[in-house]
This record gives C-alpha cells, sequence and structure tokens, in this order.
DNA sequence: GATTTTATGAAATTTAAATTCATTATTATA
DNA sequence: TATAATAATGAATTTAAATTTCATAAAATC
C-alpha cells in the first residue's frame, strides 16, 4: 500500500458520507482518478463537485489537480495495483474502457511471467531454430496469434505457414516431417480442430508445440512442449482480449529468440526489405 | 535518464524555434512541470500557449494535462524501477528474452494512455456505431491489428471487412456509402497502400478513422478521425513488437466500447454462439 | 516574383476547477 | 418537544485553464 492510499484508507472513517463515497471510489479504481474531471469523478461516485474539492482538502491536499498529480506519482511507485478492472459499469465512457482495456492488457502480460516455464520455452526455441517449416494454428480468438506469428517467421526466413480453413490445413499437414514444427495456439486447450490437426502433425512425426493456459486439457496434455500461458480469464465481456495478449507475447518471445540466433544471417534480407520497402513506400 | 526526458532531447533538434525553446525550458525544470499551466510556461519561456499545445503533440503527446501526468511519471521512476530493458544484448537467454518483451509490451500499453485523445475516440465509436459496414486494412505488422478488429466486429454482428489483398480491398471500397467506415492502420502513417485506399473511401463518402502515430504524416492529416498511438519505437530487433500492441489496444477499446452499447441487442446471439461452439468443440 | 507552406501568437471558445449560496439533515439546547 | 445552531451537500455560478481558430508573417517552392 502507497503512503497516499494508506491516508486515504486511514481517514476514510472519519469522512462524512459523500465524500467517504468518494474514497471508496478511489480506492477501487485509483488508476483511472488522474485522467477524470470533477466532473466525471462525481458522476461516477454520485456526488456533486463540491464534494469532491472538499474530499481533496479532507485528506490534506490543496487542490483536486494537486490530488490528481500525488496520486500519479503515488502509483508510479507501486506496480502492485490490484484494481479489480473486471467490473465494468453503465456509466463507462469510452474514455474509461479505454484506460480498463489498458490496465486489463497489461496485468495480462505481466502474468505472463508466472505462467511460463524456462526449460519449456528453451526446447520450443531449439525445436523452431531447428524447424524446415512452422505451421501455426488458432481459430476464433486465437487465429489473431497464428496470423502473427506466421508474419513474423516469414520475415525471418521460415517457411511459415497459416489458415483460417480446417481443410486447407488438413492438405498442408500430410507434408510435414520431423524437422518440422506445428504450433498450436488455443486458450481451453480443448477446441476440437486444433486438436485433430495437432495429433495429426504429431503423427507425421512434426514436433507439436502448445501455447495453451496451464491446464489438465488435451492439448496440454498431448503437446510436446507447452508454453503455457496464465488464465486471465474476466468478465465474459472482456472475452479473449487479455488472453490474445498473452498469447502474442509468447509468440514474441519465440520470434525475438529465434531473431537473437540467427539473426546475423538474415539481417542483410532484413535491411534488403526494409529500404524496398522505403522506396516503394508501401 | 528517463524514458520522456531521452524523448524530449532527442526530437529537440527537429523542433521549430518556439518549440525547441519549450522543450529547453521543460529540460532545465522538469520538476516544476507538472504544476504549471499553460499560461505560467508560456510566459516563462516566452512562447504562446498555443505554440505549447503543439508542442505536446510534436512529442506524441495528445494534451497538454497528459503531458504533465506523464512527466510526472517520468520524474517519479527512479533508478531502480528503471530497469534498462531497452538494451538486448548477446547472452541473453530465450527467458531473458521473454521477460524483456514483457517489460517493452507493459510499456507500450501503458503509453497508450499518453497519446489517445477523448474526443476523438468518442467520435470514432459514434461514427462506428452507426456504421453500416467497417473495413479494417493495414499492410505487414499492422495486419494483425485489422485481423483482430474484423473477427471482432463480426461477432457483435458487424459487416466487418479486411484482407492483405490490395486489389480485393479496391474492389470493396466502390460499394462504401456515407454510413459506413474505413480504419486505415499504420504506424508511419505514410504507407502508400493505406493512404491511396482511405483516400478512395473518402471519395465514397466514408469515415476515414486512422489508427497512427501523433505525427505530421499524410494519414494524420487526411483522416476524419484519428486514434493516436505513442511513438514506441526502439531497437531495431524489437521491430513492430510494440507498435502492434497499441494498436490492439485501441481495436479493443473499440470492441469494448461497441459492446457496450450494442451490447444487450447481440448478447443472445453471443450466447448462442457460445454454447454451440460448446457443444461442436471447434 | 508569385504561390504555397509553415510557424507563430492573439483572440475566442470550450472545458475544467473552485467557490458561493441555498437547502436539507443532524445535533444540541432551552 | 420545539427551536436554534451546526454540519453536510449539491445546484448554480464564477474563475481559471486548456484548446482551437484565425490572421499574419516568414520561409520555402515553383
Amino acid at each position: 500500500m502507497t503512503s497516499l492510499m494508506q491516508k486515504i484508507k486511514e481517514v476514510l472513517p472519519q469522512l462524512s458520507e459523500a465524500e467517504r463515497r468518494i474514497g471508496e471510489y478511489v480506492f477501487e479504481n485509483p488508476e483511472a482518478i488522474p485522467h477524470m474531471t470533477t466532473k466525471e469523478l462525481s458522476k461516477k461516485s454520485g456526488v456533486s463537485e463540491a464534494t469532491i474539492i472538499r474530499f481533496c482538502k479532507s485528506i490534506g491536499i490543496g487542490s483536486f489537480k494537486s490530488f490528481k498529480l500525488a496520486l500519479m506519482k503515488d502509483l508510479t511507485l507501486t506496480d502492485t495495483n490490484l484494481t479489480d478492472f473486471s467490473v465494468l459499469n453503465k456509466k463507462d465512457s469510452p474514455y474509461d474502457l479505454f484506460h480498463k482495456v489498458i490496465h486489463v492488457n497489461k496485468s495480462a502480460i505481466e502474468s505472463c511471467a508466472d505462467s511460463m516455464d524456462r526449460k519449456e520455452l528453451a526446447k520450443a526455441v531449439e525445436a523452431i531454430q531447428h524447424a524446415g517449416k512452422i505451421v501455426f494454428f488458432g481459430v476464433g480468438g486465437s487465429s489473431t496469434a497464428a496470423v502473427d506469428a506466421q508474419y513474423k517467421f516469414t520475415k525471418l526466413g521460415y517457411h511459415s505457414i497459416t489458415s483460417l480453413d480446417f481443410h486447407y490445413m488438413l492438405s498442408v499437414i500430410p507434408h510435414l516431417t520431423e524437422n518440422d514444427v506445428f504450433v498450436a495456439i488455443s486458450t481451453s486447450g480443448k477446441t476440437k480442430d486444433v486438436l485433430e490437426l495437432t495429433r495429426f502433425a504429431q503423427k507425421k512425426g512434426a514436433t507439436a508445440i502448445a501455447i495453451t493456459t496451464l491446464s489438465k486439457s488435451p492439448l496440454y496434455k498431448e503437446a510436446d512442449i507447452r508454453l503455457c500461458t496464465p488464465n486471465v480469464e474476466q468478465d465474459f465481456r472482456i472475452g479473449s482480449i487479455p488472453s490474445r495478449m498473452t498469447q502474442l507475447t509468447v509468440i514474441d518471445t519465440l520470434y525475438m529468440s529465434i531473431f537473437h540466433h540467427v539473426g546475423e544471417k538474415v539481417l542483410q534480407q532484413y535491411y534488403d526489405a526494409r529500404s524496398e520497402m522505403e522506396s516503394l513506400r508501401r
């Protein structure tokens, strides 16, 4: 707990009804406050603007502006702001939602650190490094990560494949061999299409890397290498937003790691592509 | 040196006379700025208030208020919490890189708050809400965001279109009307294909929303609505990783906002899709 | 040399913060 | 119990700050 938040908590019981309401709101949504106006906060917490000014004075701060600055400073000092943003509420404006999305995505990425196993990661990098083809597959929200991965690894000079089309994939997999890698992306680890293609790829000898949540799912059990994403499911309205961020973070890591290894080799092609792009500007 | 101050130092030589004066003043008195008003700073640095607003935009920050907040945050960061992850080094293991990726992505998402303009965001939500068709277009790294957006808005029941194929897009755009929205995604704002399609869409009467960095790029100038992403360019090896995160954060915000509005209506379809998915498990 | 573009500040507008004041609820006192 | 005193509150107003618009001058381009 930071000093300013601490202070608010302490004085909370001594405050009047309306001022306490503000304090409670601040306590629940500290991140949001610095970007708010008195009018907004007044609406959200259900008290008048005048009371907000009074609240600032009550906690010993001269103005609402100073309060916002102080809070920003306070929040910066601690990264452990465990705000429960799962609570979306009716009155949220797009700008409010924007800040909630920022928060949700930030914490999702943060929590990636918890679920990743360094040995599995090393194995994955090893496998991809020596791969001939890399096939990525994910459906629904997970297709974004697959598309992103396919683009990134193509840039690195890999024969990298993805498609949303199950039947297209069915025609790709028979050509996989022991050297190849199949990356299955599924948050739940239960998606039928993903499972079937993974098994098929394994039957052809490819190494199956799963990007999935740590759970007793079939995909988790059957994959050769498991890159676990944290369980970040929240309010259904937020849906796949945070889990996609975690998947992308894993993809980014694979990309960076491979770049690190093969970097020198592809650097020239990389520059070529860049300068050509500059000149074409497309 | 902290990141924002660093940034100011870097752009200083490219700024105009008056804007540079502000930059220099900020550099000499960083601690004072967060408590100042535009009028004060204008007097102190000897330039007009308007130029101060322009200065903020020049360094990639959406408003003077955001600038003050960002600076406060920046100054609060001590060397201890300033792990310099921007530097990649040779000995980095995949696991090291993983943590650097986490850091880079987190800060990218965090800095989204600086460049977003709430009015523009509100306009964008308004436009999309009443849109018939929504077309997303981005090339290269920005295609990920386009794909993600297309999927999300389809789930909300919109006629939502994207493609990587320029010529396919050329065949889509003639059918756009005043009610439709074209969302152009380009970090630089200079990508030729994106620009050409944007102009074409505007000619057909569609509203052009740009997701791009705050800069003097053609896309920024010409778009009807600008949703600015921060300038997060780093080491070339990290490449488009952070900018893609910022684009996705903007997309997520649009999605959440629209969901908020049309949510009740599509909820039933949403559940239908979910339960059907459960039963099919594919 | 004419024309466009860019940079700039003055003035106007919009938006936010802070204050005032009237109203209501609460407590203390006759 | 009735009445005065006090405290809490929000509506309306005032003040201040941020932002935009517009006119002008300087620089760059044709």
